[in-house]
DNA sequence: ACCCAGGTGGCCC
DNA sequence: GGGCCACATGGG
């Protein structure tokens, strides 16, 4: 909690889920991968232009023409075929609702459900379900896994990482929400590989808090 | 000319 | 549980 206060008085809150539907998280996480968001960003605005940002529609393309779309995301070939993939699914067995599927399914069939499509692993299905279908989980990612090695927590698997987070935060999905953004701010800027901790805003806090 | 970006799936031990 | 690799574009 100490981190995460310090954090949001630093940069602010973050507000990454506003303006987003259920969808749009979902194909924008998956755009993502390894890939800056700036890059993802560009893809989604493609993939807008030419109304594709409904899962009947993009389930109509083949994976190669939303390949050309996604290009500028990379790994185009793996993300076109995960995204006409779960489109079909979508369409096929949920008839294209995905609202409806994030707002009706408990969360252990949720999570189960995202982690059997193509190119949805436990970060990208976390993602999901904290910023579309309103659940109070906490996604691991990259820039999560540094902060937690940082603070000498290691170890767990990606289960173990996460219940770090759950037992020391209140269960609060907005603040798991702001928390997760705000720490991939703080990646982004202070924490990549090289540089390592030099001026990190966290500043005494980070290297001996033990507490979130 | 590197290094890096909001991972995943496949395969190995 | 953990380690290694391929996947691929655009910015610093």
């Amino acid at each position: 909690m100490e981190v995460y206060q310090r954090l949001l008085a630093i940069f602010g809150p973050q507000r990454w889920w506003l303006k987003e539907k259920p969808f749009e998280v979902l194909v924008g996480a998956i755009l993502t991968h390894r890939t800056s968001w700036r890059n993802a960003a560009r893809s989604i605005e493609n993939l807008r232009r030419a109304g594709l940002m409904e899962p009947p529609a993009l389930a109509s393309l083949s994976a190669d023409d939303v390949a050309i779309l996604i290009r500028p995301a990379g790994l185009f070939v793996q993300k076109a075929m995960s995204l006409t993939g779960i489109s079909r699914s979508l369409v096929e067995q949920y008839d294209g609702n995905i609202e409806k599927l994030v707002t009706s399914t408990p969360t252990d069939e949720l999570r189960a459900l995202l982690l059997s499509w193509p190119g949805v692993g436990p970060e990208t299905a976390d993602v999901v379900l904290l910023y579309a279908a309103n659940r109070p989980v906490f996604p691991i990612d990259l820039y999560t896994e540094r902060l937690l090695k940082r603070l000498g927590l290691e170890g767990g698997g990606y289960g173990g990482r996460q219940r770090i987070f759950l037992s020391q935060l209140p269960n609060d999905v907005q603040i798991y929400r702001e928390f997760h953004a705000l720490i991939d701010e703080l990646g982004k800027r202070f924490c990549r590989t090289k540089p390592l901790c030099n001026r990190c805003p966290l500043g005494d806090v980070c290297p001996s808090a033990t507490q979130f």
